[in-house]
DNA sequence: TGTACATCAGTGAACGCGCGTTCACTGATGTAC
DNA sequence: TGTACATCAGTGAACGCGCGTTCACTGATGTAC
């Protein structure tokens, strides 16, 4: 009998009945293992044969799953700024209330559903020598506009101009980013929401005031 | 006769004639490729073989100087960590004028002159794990507080209570951050500086706003 | 339903490579007389 | 000033290790008849 992890409650893959099943859920044990190392070392955290050990297979049959350990990274890098376009859907998408007082808890729900997509996002946007950077960085850029055009609508900043909202927007993802980041590596969500919506409302305040 | 790199240009250690000197300058010649290394691969991308070759001296040479790569990691953090106290002294200690229209130039110039200790500094706040970490996070805290000091005597913040300025430095530590890793990598100064000096602009408006 | 064959996820030994570090050494520089 | 000795920055061969990846293989699962 094949010893086999009994963790798919981690990834959400039931542990399979058919081939096709099985082999999709060590995949997804290893993109999770993967994506693991990444949030904690950085992508030159990647190894293989420690993948391999946490996903319950050895070191070899990763490359029944994937070409090789730089197609693992990109495909870990390009669920992170899924993610992100993701998060910026549900920050735009909700009621038209207050961005100061709603963005933060949902973006502390998205944080704490999926914590280590955070600091994967984190440690590709400053590894600006990895690879994988571009996608990270192009999905901060376009989250940045998307939560800008939704920022310039505000009646709040009606009276700025549009230099003034595109520094408020820029502000805004980063505050954003380090709440994310912050309650991914554990800290206290309650309390960095608190921050965070504190540094929103500066932001805001500030931007609705410069002419 | 030995060859030996002539480039006391780069560290401002003159070309010796002292045994003494001669080591000083060897030893400064590995800082300062080990400073290269760090802030353009992080530092995971301090090879002994690589920095040896960049100072001119052979693998094991290196040894003759520090104790291990990790003890020159040490050095090189604790590098940045004071670069970044200097730039703080220089940011208080000024005239009294407008830190909007100040500070970004000063932390520009600061970045045009060191460039690599800035990446290093980014490199090391990202890196949780690394042994370093603390003395670059613990250095930025420092940074935080001292310049909150000289932004709640302010005429601008006179009005706000002690947490908006909490918030103020916070986000201008971010923002001051950001400017010198940009300068740092190479985007043009000028426009960063602008850039910097509208995000100042916008905090410091907003917390003077936000009761 | 039962049998013969095909598929392919996982295996374990092995590879070549770059890494940090050690060691006994060399020979120019520095020092004592 | 000249000589004998000490120092020590730099050398080059060698080490053990962990890495990504390859290869021929095994045996349970899946399929065709």
């Amino acid at each position: 009998m094949r010893i086999q992890a009994s963790g798919g409650s981690i990834t959400g893959v039931a542990t399979p009945g058919t081939r096709a099943e099985q082999k999709r859920h060590t995949r997804a044990l290893i993109v999770a293992a993967g994506r693991h190392a990444v949030a904690t070392r950085g992508f030159s955290g990647l190894v293989v044969r420690e993948l391999a050990r946490e996903a319950g297979i050895g070191r070899t049959a990763f490359y029944r799953h994937f070409e090789s350990v730089d197609a693992l990274a990109t495909e870990i890098a390009a669920g992170a700024a899924e993610a992100l376009g993701e998060l910026v859907d549900d920050l735009v998408a909700g009621p038209a209330s207050d961005p100061v007082v709603d963005w933060p808890g949902r973006a502390s729900a998205a944080a704490v559903r999926d914590p280590q997509t955070w600091s994967v996002l984190a440690r590709g946007l400053v590894d600006t020598a990895h690879a994988d950077h571009r996608v990270l960085s192009a999905a901060v850029d376009s989250a940045r506009r998307r939560l800008g055009i939704t920022l310039g609508r505000l009646e709040t900043l009606s009276g700025a101009d549009g230099s003034a909202v595109d520094i408020a927007a820029d502000l805004v993802v980063v505050v954003l980013l380090r709440l994310l980041v912050e309650v991914a590596v554990g800290y206290d969500a309650r309390a960095a929401v608190e921050e965070c919506t504190g540094r929103l409302r500066v932001i805001l305040a500030g931007a609705g005031t410069v002419s």
